[in-house]
DNA sequence: AGCACA
């Protein structure tokens, strides 16, 4: 009936009503900011900031409408504009009569977050990632993750909090300090707790980093919607920056069902893997990114491939305590190549053994190249301590072989690879060294003959073991980790990548 | 810098 829809959207004279429209405002304006703005007018009984796109808009409503003609008028004859946080905003009455809050559950904050993830590899985040970025703040109950709107790369997920902690993340330091200046000084913040994280100095993000514990966030939510988390540099180095934006879900609990490739249930260990994300052994589940992920345990399973040379237990011992103390060793046959389960005290210790040795080789030149996987077993149990299983955690096993026990092991060229050939005949047995060292690399001992392929390895430095704990030719020959420069990686947190952040 | 919400 009414041709109201050729009416213009804005027109240079609004009728007036007790709403005013403000513009232009700071994005960190806070109600309080309204409601002392609008003050000196009259009574204000309702605000609404953070508003538009830009959250640079907001609205103040008048207990009644002389009050808000007042301020109009005011400010339309005075010199000073009307100022928040230094900025000038404009005003207006506002289209609307009254202030509509339809707050919903979901602005006043919970435990669970609402996260979305942006970034044209964003589904390529594994939902392990994302359990490490948050681990960050608290601990993580459940995560569930959902795809929302093909074409636009989002995946969304929730995760219950016990806490509300924010982390800030920005690879240029300046905008993080800034950032937590303006929150320091907010309102809306109580008792900011601004802390460095334990990574930072790991990963050179330097001031770049910072956990904001946010307590009281009862003004406005919408600053958490705000918040952007970039943490490309806990991504795979083929994964393009991503994105978190956050708000607070509506929900209060998450009902995960199973842990599978989507869901997880930090929270109850028992929980069964998804059937849709277990492969035809049973023990495989998948990664968000399809890839195939096995139940973490602190025992590895590792076969050996190309095994020109003899690995012998203290070879194992040796690899793999530079990540940790190695407390059962088990070897075996199987299939016509060796395996050997590693037992760690714990799981973590397993993970960044396996992450940093998985696909490298023992010894320099291809040889005796190492795969790992999890094993189901948590504890293996030694029957007896010979030279394929060992429990180092007797201490009489200790005094049995003293260090360095490995140098007393008889090198055996298994295929005697006629290419590079290698003997420990080679080497001159004398009483300081022990001759019989497996030594495909050179360098170790003086005068020992050249070999091909050979790279001092990189196995001191041990973080784990004080120096000296490892006799000095250990330095040499037997192990290089080329894409890790031959540390292996702080448990916590992945390393920095420079080239990801953005 | 120009009117909100699921």
């Amino acid at each position: 009936m009414s041709s109201v829809s050729s009416q213009p959207q804005f027109r240079l004279t609004q009728p007036p009503s007790k709403v005013l429209h403000l513009r232009n405002l700071p994005w960190e304006c806070t109600e309080e900011e309204l409601v002392e703005l609008g003050k000196p007018f009259g009574k204000v009984v309702n605000t609404k900031c953070n508003v538009g796109p830009n959250r640079n808009q907001a609205f103040i409503e008048f207990s009644d409408l002389n009050q808000a003609i007042a301020m109009i008028s005011y400010y339309a004859s005075s010199s000073e504009p009307a100022q928040v946080r230094g900025k000038t905003v404009y005003l207006q009455y506002s289209n609307r009569q009254e202030i509509v809050n339809n707050k919903t559950t979901a602005d006043v904050g919970g435990n669970v977050l609402l996260v979305t993830i942006e970034g044209a590899d964003a589904r390529l985040v594994s939902i392990d990632v994302l359990h490490l970025v948050f681990s960050a703040f608290g601990f993580v109950h459940k995560i569930t993750t959902f795809e929302k709107t093909a074409g636009f790369q989002v995946c969304m997920l929730k995760l219950i909090y016990p806490t509300y902690r924010c982390l800030l993340v920005s690879t240029q330091a300046h905008s993080v300090s800034d950032l937590c200046r303006r929150w320091c000084n907010s309102p809306m913040l109580k008792l900011p707790l601004l802390q460095k994280m334990p990574w930072m100095e790991e990963t050179s993000l330097g001031d770049s980093c910072l956990i904001v514990d946010m307590f009281e966030l009862s003004v406005t939510d919408d600053l958490v919607t705000s918040l952007i988390l970039h943490f490309s540099y806990l991504l795979p180095e083929h994964l393009g920056p991503c994105t978190l934006r956050i708000t607070y879900s509506a929900h209060t609990d998450l009902s995960v069902k199973f842990q599978s490739h989507r869901s997880r249930d930090y929270t109850n260990a028992n929980l069964p893997v998804a059937p849709s994300a277990i492969d035809a052994n049973g023990m495989f589940s998948v990664g968000l990114d399809g890839k195939k992920l096995e139940p973490e345990s602190n025992v590895l399973l590792a076969s050996i491939e190309n095994m020109q040379y003899a690995v012998t237990l203290d070879v194992l011992h040796m690899v793999f305590s530079s990540f940790g103390p190695v407390q059962k060793i088990a070897m075996f046959d199987k299939n016509g190549g060796l395996q050997a389960l590693i037992q760690y005290p714990d799981v973590q210790t397993a993970v960044v053994a396996k992450e940093a040795l998985e696909g490298h080789c023992i010894y320099d030149g291809g040889f005796c190249k190492l795969h790992l996987s999890y094993s189901r077993h948590s504890d293996l149990s030694i029957k007896v301590n010979n030279d394929r299983s060992r429990d180092y955690t007797i201490p009489n096993t200790v005094m049995m072989n003293p260090q360095p026990s490995i140098l007393g092991q008889q090198p055996v060229a298994t295929h005697g690879p006629p290419a590079h050939p290698y003997t420990g005949a080679h080497f001159a047995p004398t009483t300081e060294h022990h001759p019989m060292m497996p030594q495909p690399s050179a360098g170790w001992a003086t005068g020992g003959p050249p070999v091909p392929h050979s790279m001092p390895a990189q196995m001191n430095n041990n973080p784990y073991l004080p120096p000296g704990t490892m006799p000095p030719q250990m330095g040499h020959g037997m192990m290089q980790m080329p894409s890790h420069g031959g540390l292996p990686h702080a448990p916590a947190m992945p390393p920095y990548r420079p080239g990801h952040m953005q």
